[in-house]
Parts: structure tokens; sequence; C-alpha cells
RNA sequence: GGGCCCGUAGUUCAGCUGGUCAGAACGCGCCGCUCAUAACGGCGUUGUCGCAGGUUCGAGUCCUGCCGGGCCUACCA
């Protein structure tokens, strides 16, 4: 084999020009389940995640908050990072368009698209907006706006292009003999569509403004937006040392998970660059849907963006983890609403999964001297169906099927609460007090297993969980599913409650006040 | 304009290649339990499966048209 178990995994880079949103949050959770998810089952994880900082836009902004482009990148880079920290992002690095490495990845790749003559020089003329990063037939334009509303201007410029056109038929037969590589399906039906519509050759280059790597050679131009960020996935292994261990072990790249607006860039465009470039594709890239928020589009005239800050104050981490992973099918568009956010939050949580684990503890602490009882061949029914988990759970992580996944688990806290009523541990203390360590123990062990498996989706409480079960933390991992089952005997700390039930604030100030 | 998808219980949705496919969860009602975060468990509840035709012994499940919603792409310059 020697083929290493590794899984190189990444977000987009988040362009600075907004600040972190829910949008961005949800990218960046699911990536992070998916890459500790590969941890614990013993791969060797790269997960990247960073900012987007060059470009007109930023530029713009920047002047007109007074401050320099590279300021303003620092200043919203710097909340991107910090949104990692809020949400316990585990990324292993934080890529920045900005940075020297990058650059120089960038400029490596430009010279190497060039020596293969995938490069030219051309002349352009168009409508161009800058909002959109994108050029307009005169046809295309409504109202003398681009189809998406945005301003034009027409603009008349050298730009370097990127024959595009010939590899169509080459990326249509990269999908053909790799159908896995676009998910999901019905979005590599629309890629492959599109392709298959024809390709024009890309312009690479912009003149004009001066925010971004400047074209090798060629110092006029700054490299286009969209080419400088696609690299930086390269440039995060250390692109463009490609003998080095980084790069070798990462190349290509196992999944970018992508938001479905910007699918195109991942899936037409920068394989065509990577093939061109003489590199492999990625392997998959995953488009995601869009969340509405109370029911409404998010935008910036409804001004309804969620701040991961706000979100995790009011709800903490991990229900806000879970909610979005569990809610609806990575892919799908959802809905982010209180309701359903306090409804996943208490009944899934808290009633289902918290207080099994504290109804089990609380009598293990009482009826068996805060010990870990003693097995006896009770519950092994739930015990088998616990595990059989990990199997189910690989199979919908391969899918990024993270609903599937938390669904399959939730399944076994069911059965579990069901087992408790079953056999009345309480009833037993009174009459048969071991076979009630059996039963108590079958299902600490079963909360054990469900404890790790979760750890992914909901990694904060699931350490407290662990930690009241005294599972050391070398035996966490999925290897110790099997390996390290609960010691009876083992003294347990004093249980508490894992995931807390969300009650409405009741404001004193409104009890009079309409609403 | 072309292409694709969706419309199933109050709500969110499962239903692959046609024959227990009329389901799950939430909600709601009744009952049970009392270990637990007023949590848990049991039973029950509602649907002309968007509309109209058609194929078939038999269709949410295939075909056609229509209505409604979404997405991708392009608009005879």
């Amino acid at each position: 084999m020697t083929a290493e178990r590794r899984f190189y995994i990444t977000t987009p880079i988040y362009y600075v020009n907004d600040m972190p949103h829910l949008g961005h949050a949800y990218t960046t959770v699911a990536a992070d389940a998916l890459a500790r998810f590969m941890r614990l089952d013993g791969y060797r994880v790269k997960f990247l995640t960073g900012t987007d900082e060059h470009g007109q836009k930023v530029a713009a902004s920047a002047r007109s908050a007074g401050i320099s482009p590279q300021e303003f990148a620092d200043r919203v880079s710097l909340s991107f990072r910090e949104m990692t920290g809020l949400l316990a992002i585990s990324n292993d690095d934080f890529i920045r368009t900005t940075e020297p490495r990058h650059r120089r990845a960038v400029e490596a790749l430009w010279r190497e698209l060039e020596r293969r003559g995938e490069i030219y020089l051309g002349r352009f003329a168009g409508w161009y907006s800058v909002r959109d990063e994108a050029f307009y037939g005169e046809d295309e334009l409504q109202d003398g706006k681009a189809p998406t509303g945005a301003e034009v201007e027409w603009v008349e410029e050298e730009n370097y292009f990127f024959r595009l056109s010939r590899w169509g038929e080459r990326l249509l037969a990269y999908y053909e003999a790799n159908p896995e590589a676009i998910g999901p399906k019905s979005r590599k039906n629309e890629v492959v569509s599109f392709i298959k519509s024809g390709l024009n050759d890309l312009s690479i280059s912009r003149t004009g403004f001066s925010w971004g790597i400047p074209v090798p050679g060629n110092p006029r131009h700054v490299v286009y937006v969209w080419l400088d960020a696609l690299i930086n996935y390269l440039s995060a292994i250390g692109y463009p040392d490609v003998e080095n261990p980084e790069f070798s072990t990462y190349w290509p790249a196992d999944l970018h998970l992508v938001g479905k607006d910007i699918l195109r860039f991942h899936a037409v465009y920068w394989p065509a660059f990577l093939m061109a470039a003489g590199l492999p594709p990625p392997r998959r890239v995953f488009a995601h849907g869009w969340w509405t928020v109370e029911g409404e589009k998010m935008s910036k005239s409804l001004g309804n963006f969620i701040p991961p800050e706000r979100l995790v104050a009011i709800y903490g981490r991990d229900a806000v983890r879970y909610f979005l992973l569990r809610e609806l099918p990575f892919g799908s568009d959802g809905d982010f609403s209180r309701r359903a956010v306090v409804a996943r939050l208490n009944g899934d949580l808290a009633n289902d999964f918290g207080n099994l684990a504290q109804r089990v503890l609380v009598m293990i602490g009482r009826n068996c001297g805060g010990r870990v009882p003693e097995p006896g061949g009770e519950g092994e029914a739930l015990l088998a169906n616990a595990r059989g988990l990990l199997p189910a759970l690989r199979e919908h992580m391969r899918e990024e099927a993270f609903h599937l996944a938390l669904e399959a688990i939730w399944r076994v806290v069911g059965e579990a609460n069901r087992y408790v009523d079953a056999a009345a541990p309480w009833a037993l203390a009174r009459t048969d007090r071991r076979r009630m360590e059996s039963v108590l123990y079958a299902l600490a062990e079963t909360i054990r297993r469900l404890a790790i498996v979760v750890q992914p989706f909901v990694p904060e409480a699931a350490e407290r969980l662990l930690g009241q079960l005294a599972v050391a933390p070398a035996a966490r991992s999925f290897a110790a599913l099997e390996e390290s089952p609960l010691i009876p005997g083992t003294a347990l700390p004093e249980p508490e409650g894992i995931f807390p039930r969300f009650v409405e604030k009741t404001l004193s100030c409104e009890a009079g006040g309409a609403r």
C-alpha cells in the first residue's frame, strides 16, 4: 500500500470584503466536522481555511474606510481567524493571499502556465462589473446594469488570457471518469452542461488598479483575483516546491468544500488551471446550499447577516454546530430560524442526549458508589447497535451527509433512552443489584461510544462527557471504541449536565410592552 | 429560449429500479414511569401523495399537458 491514510480538506478562502456571517460559519463548521472525523479515524489530516484579500473591491472598501488595503485586509482577516476560535474550528493552517508564500506560488503557477503556452496577451473590450469581478456582453445588460443588478463600466484593456477553450473536452473526460469529483450530483450535472455549452478563454489579469499580485514580467497587470485565490490550496502545502513531503503527501486535495455560488470556479476553472499546469485536479468538490434567516434571504439591504459571535453568544458553540449540520441535507438550502434552533437544541441535545447521560450517570453516582459498575451481559442489543455505528458513520461522512450521520447517532440515543425505561434500573436497585449494575454498565458503555463518535460535531460537550466517564484523552479515538471499553471500578467524577436547555429569556422590561 | 429539480400529514421532510408506499420527525391528545435537564417511554391523531389525462392487472413511484416554486445557462444583437 504505502499510500498513507491522509486527507486534505479545505474551505474557500473568504473574501475580506465582507465580515464573517452565518454562511461562512456553515462551510467552516462542515469542514471542521469532517476534518475531526478523519483525524479520529486515524487519518493524517490537513485542514485549511483562510482569507482572500486582493482585488478592486477590497481596494475600494479600504479607500472608503480611509486606510490602506493591507490594513483593511488585516482587520477583516483577523475577524475570520477569530471565527475559527469561536466555533472551535480545528484548522491546521490559515492562509492569506497577501502572504509571501502565496505570492510565490501564484508567480510560479503563472510562469508554468505561460511556459506551457496556456497564456496569451489579448485585448478585451466590454462591460465590467467591479462588484461581480466579471465581464458582461452588451446584450446581457439590463437597463445599463449587469444581470445581477451591479453597476458596470466600459472597459477596454489589454488582458492576459488563459486558453480555457482548449480544456472543455478534457474536463468532460475527467468528470466522466471520476463521477465522484463533483457533489452533489445535481450540481455535477449543471457543471457538465455548462462545459458542454462551450468554454471561452478566460481573462486572468487586470489593469487599472494595483491591489493584487503583479503579473510576472509585466507589473502593469495584476493577477485576476480568482486565479490568485484558487492557488491558495497549493501555496499552503508548499507549492511550487512539489518535491517537498507536504506537497506530495497532500496533493491532490481530497475535498474542496464550497458554497454553490462559487462551484464554477472550483469545478471548471480550477481543474483546468491545474491540468494546464501539469498538476492533478482535486479529488472532489462539494457545493453546499444557502441558509435563509427566518425565511428571508440573507442580504446587505435586509441587514440580516448573522455574525457568528452572536449565534454563539445566544445558543452556544456546540448547539450552533449541531444545528447547522443536523437540520438539513448538506447541499440543500435551508432556513435558520430561532424556533428551529431551539427545537433542535432542547429536543435533540438537552432532552434526548444530555438527559440520557445525566440520568444514567446520576444513577451510577448514587447506586454504584460513583464507580463504573460490573458488566453482566445485559443490554446486548443496545450495545450491538452502538457498535454498528462507526461503519455507518464512515459511509455518511464520505458523502458529506452530516444530517444522516447525526440521525444515526441519535437513533442509538433513542434506543438507550428506551432501554432505561424498559430495564428500570431504579427498580432493580431494590431487587437485584447485580442486574442493575449490568444494565448501568451497558448504558454507560453505550454513552461512551456515543460521546466518542459525536466528537466531530459537538467537540466541547463530547469532551466534557468523556471526562465524566473518566475516559483518558488517549482513549478517545475511533480505535478506542473497541480497544478501551469502560473498566469496572473506575471512579467517576460528579455528573454535570452537558447540554443545558435553552430557556427564552423573559425580559422584564418587556412585561408591559406591546411587541 | 434551452437544461435540470421540486410540489406527499398543521410544520419540515423520507419514499431507489412501479405491486404492505401511504411513512419519519416535530406538534397535538391520552396513558405510563419517577432514574433524570418538568426530562424519558407507550398508544393514538390528521393526508383526494399540486391539477388533468394516459400507459399498466396495478402508479406519489412511468408518459403527456397544465398550474405553482426553485436552480443552472443562454438570450435570434
